[in-house]
RNA sequence: GGCGGGUUGGCGGAGAGGUUACGCAGCGGAUUGCAAAUCCGUGAAGACCGGUUCGAUUCCGGUACCCGCCUCCA
């Protein structure tokens, strides 16, 4: 058995992984709020702990790992969205246009984060199927002296709970120092923090014990992951960015409610994302979606390997300079496991699985596999004894941990191309050249190439012929008029 | 103001108290119409100041700078 080690934000240390159930490894990740495309930042947790369940899966059995990632369909900022659509004259009830606007952002979703080659959780639940069991956990709260209803609104009571601020490693009396808080008048202490709140006719609501309302933000993790997951589980991530208050009050809620318990054992977060050494913001220009740039041609690939390029706890730097490298990269990579199946019988490289089992070390596991795609094709050429087509299956078994390498060299190749042929690019350049050994004159050729490797197009001439392919940045626009 | 993270060779980015990270780029060579790709070889590092140690880029302390969270942006 592989000893994996991960380290727990919750302890502050590299901890050895040991699940509550080795049978039914219980994963829980905050996942996203359903009003708009992802953005690229919103990419990074779901790759990574794509990558731990897919480690989880290899080494506890593909049937043994329970993965559990949200959606959040109760939003002010999905109200708002399906409000102005409906002012600017949509069809239909507020309900209807809310509904209409998470769905079609699922879909979105999905979309997206297929294309990054994330596997699919085992449940995605959404905080709307959860209102009941969000209610029981509330009610239990109140009950149980840990929360408290005014003015139709359910308050958490912060200093309930002795260990609240552990997780994030704060002080309930520095934050309220720190004078950043909301101070409602209908809160006892102003870290108290919202369960449940009353709805108006204009926003969507649930009938409840104090009325007509919507839950908090918070409590629908807490409901979902006891739902699904029961009280004590084994990991639970998300971006750091969410340690508080967003984990600091599940926590709360979570161990108040169910004190025998302990809620989630290991924290992991990971860290932010910047694009060119800047923080993703809409005011400095530099805000896209994942949808963004693969319509911009940026494979779904590259993407996931810029990500793996560097470990999750530490800040992300996205730059076009990576996904190109990173383009060229997979490149090679795909020429030498060319277009064998995957096949899982084979077993995944060692070292990867080690360096992936130290923490998720997913730049060290992607090193490893590219030492061992240059052991095992050490010339990138075939061999006569097929020696070359096991390396190739082993390379591809291994790549798969990180998701990686998933499509044939020929899928990976039309993608890249999308659905441009370039042979008689290469038949016409290699008339030219033809030519041009008779004649002396190698002019005309040059044009070419130099008007190919404009386009994108990596040009490699040999005595046996031209060969095209296509090479970041490929523009099939720029091939206009060139046969 | 409170809390947390970071600073590695031209760029990206890891591990490890003492032995080549690795990739890209560079340089020399083979090959090529010229290139590319490939192959062979090669230089280059750990913000600053102290401390611990036989020995620190790696541990400890301090300084500087950068970044994040504390504002339902992952």
């Amino acid at each position: 058995m592989v000893t994996i080690r991960l380290h727990n934000s919750r302890t502050r240390a590299k901890e050895v992984f040991a699940p509550i159930d080795p049978q039914n490894v219980r994963v829980y990740v905050c996942g996203p709020t359903v009003y708009d495309r992802a953005h690229l930042g919103n990419a990074r947790p779901v790759v990574v702990f794509d990558t731990l369940f897919r480690l989880l899966r290899h080494v506890y059995g593909a049937g043994h790992v329970t993965y559990v990632r949200n959606f959040t369909d109760v939003d002010d900022k999905i109200n708002a969205t399906a409000l102005a659509r409906q002012q600017a004259g949509a069809a239909g009830t507020l309900e209807a246009l809310i509904a209409e606007r998470t769905e079609e952002t699922i879909r979105w979703y999905h979309e997206d984060m297929d294309a990054l080659g994330a596997l699919r959780p085992t449940h995605e639940p959404r905080a709307t199927g959860y209102i009941a069991e969000m209610i029981a956990m509330i009610a239990g709260l109140i009950a149980g002296g840990h929360a408290y209803s005014r003015d139709g609104h359910v308050l958490f009571r912060v200093r309930s709970f002795k260990d609240y601020g552990r997780l994030s490693g704060r002080s309930v009396d520095d934050m309220i120092a720190g004078a950043r808080v909301e101070v409602a008048p209908f809160k006892e202490d102003p870290m108290d923090f919202v369960l449940w709140k009353p709805s108006d006719d204009s926003l969507p609501g649930w009938e409840s014990p104090w009325g007509r309302g919507r839950p908090g933000w918070h409590i629908e993790c807490s409901a979902m992951s006891l739902a699904l997951l029961g009280a004590s589980f084994d990991i639970h991530g998300g971006g750091i960015d969410l340690q508080f208050p967003h984990h600091e009050n599940e926590v709360a809620q979570s161990c108040c409610a169910h004190p025998e318990a302990e809620f989630a054992r290991v924290w992991m977060h990971n860290e932010m994302l910047q694009v060119e050494g800047k923080k993703m913001s809409k005011s400095l220009g530099n805000f896209f979606t994942v949808r963004d740039l693969l319509g911009q041609g940026v494979p779904g690939e590259v993407i996931r390997f810029v990500f793996l390029g560097t470990h999750y706890g530490r800040p992300m730097d996205w730059t076009a300079e990576k996904a190109a490298q990173a383009e060229r990269t997979l490149d090679w990579l795909y020429s030498t496991v060319g277009d064998v199946p995957l096949q899982e019988e084979w077993t995944p490289n060692e070292k990867v699985v080690q360096a992936l089992a130290d923490n998720l070390n997913t730049s060290l596991a992607i090193t490893e596999l590219i030492e061992q795609a240059k052991s095992v094709l050490p010339k990138g050429h075939p061999s006569a004894d097929g020696s070359d087509e096991v390396g190739a299956l082993e390379l591809k078994r291994t790549a798969a941990l990180l998701g990686l390498l998933q499509s044939t060299e020929t899928e990976w190749k039309a993608t890249k191309l999308g659905g441009v042929d370039l042979a008689p690019y290469a038949a016409r350049l290699g008339a030219l050249r033809e030519a041009a050994m008779a004649s002396k004159d190698f002019a005309p050729v040059d044009a070419m190439k130099a008007a190919l490797v404009a386009a994108g197009v990596e040009v490699r001439m040999s005595k046996a012929g031209v060969e095209l392919l296509p090479g970041p940045g490929f523009d099939a626009a720029k091939l206009e008029g060139l046969v």
